[in-house]
DNA sequence: GCCAGCATGTAAGGAGTTACATGATTAT
DNA sequence: ATAATCATGTAACTCCTTACATGCTGGC
């Protein structure tokens, strides 16, 4: 009985990307990644982007297409094979669902804050919250951009889901930081 | 100017596991890691714990003592040095706050909702429900042992907010889980 | 004229996992 | 007896990042 492999998680999300329909360059799939995908996955680094779509066209699941701009200025546009797309399918529906890998360094200080300067970690929360926070403005952005149509409905789900689970963390976050500004000095 | 570089996170796992006074071996670092930190970290492979042990001791941070029970139950168990000590205070305190890295395969896949088989979906969606809820019950155990004691004091705040997050993320996933049933068949 | 952004790629290395290998002790 | 747990470690490999290398194009 033959073992059914899968891809890496980072293939499925260059395939991913481009089950929206669009053809994209490496460099346009590593932009979107950044603002889109980034909330809730780590976005591959470009050069990573770049040996995924060699692989995964070799694999003949995305087929590159020659759109250089002039003479000299090289660049190439992929889309998804009907291969690609059956391969995507695949994995989103029977891929084993895995537990979100988190590492959450800021939890880890937290943690470990008897071995902390008090007014340091305070600092370092208070530094978090304010990330989260700027990092839930530009959800907000991308969501409104989103709007109702029908093409983005499944990122707008996401969106919305990534939208609680960032106001949650600000809210746990800032919580904490009240509970440490009580604390006596050291 | 000599940089001053930092251990890899995973170093300040082991010395921040030890950093609580007890004398442990790598077997129940890797024991505690699974109860504690996993909840907001990635626990370390056992094999990884061994190779980081050797490491921190070569490097002065750890010292291991032979522990072992009878002849040939050969056992070693660590506590931290004072350099280690120093070395996780100034990591704790000094490190650049670094956004938390997160996988979510669930969230990617709800994303590409628009490729997947809908009642695939929501079958995922009511697994990851489920696992999230398993997490949060195990999480509540250990912050109930943790009691109000000062010695857990900073993990048993750790532990409120992973409680604050899991809740919210379970709210989170019934929201999309509903909003994925009322998607038409396709 | 210069800098930011567009565009692609290679090479080396870091961080961590899985698989393998071994064997004692304790509970059923 | 036999399975689970305790206990340690090595080797191979995967995945991914950083650093490096190159050069065009468009705006100020």
């Amino acid at each position: 009985m033959r073992e059914e492999r899968f891809l890496r998680t980072t293939s499925y999300v260059v395939l991913g990307l481009l089950s929206f329909g669009r053809e994209l360059t490496g460099y346009e799939l590593k932009q979107w990644a950044d603002e889109s995908i980034a909330f809730f996955f780590a976005s591959p680094a470009m050069s990573q982007i770049y040996t995924e779509l060699d692989r995964l066209e070799a694999a003949g699941f995305v087929r590159g297409r020659d759109a250089s701009r002039g003479a000299d200025r090289s660049r190439c546009a992929y889309r998804l094979t009907a291969r690609g797309t059956r391969e995507l399918a695949r994995w989103v529906d029977h891929a084993p669902v895995a537990a979100p890998a988190l590492k959450h360094t800021v939890a880890l200080r937290l943690f470990l804050g008897h071995v902390a300067d008090p007014a340091r970690l305070r600092a370092i929360l208070d530094e978090h919250l304010e990330r989260t926070r700027a990092t839930l403005a530009a959800l907000e952005k991308v969501r409104a951009d989103l709007g109702d149509d029908e093409t983005w409905r499944f990122p707008a789900l996401v969106a919305d889901w990534g939208e609680r689970y960032l106001a949650g963390e600000a809210d746990a976050v800032a919580a904490a930081a009240r509970r440490v500004r009580r604390l006596p000095r050291r």
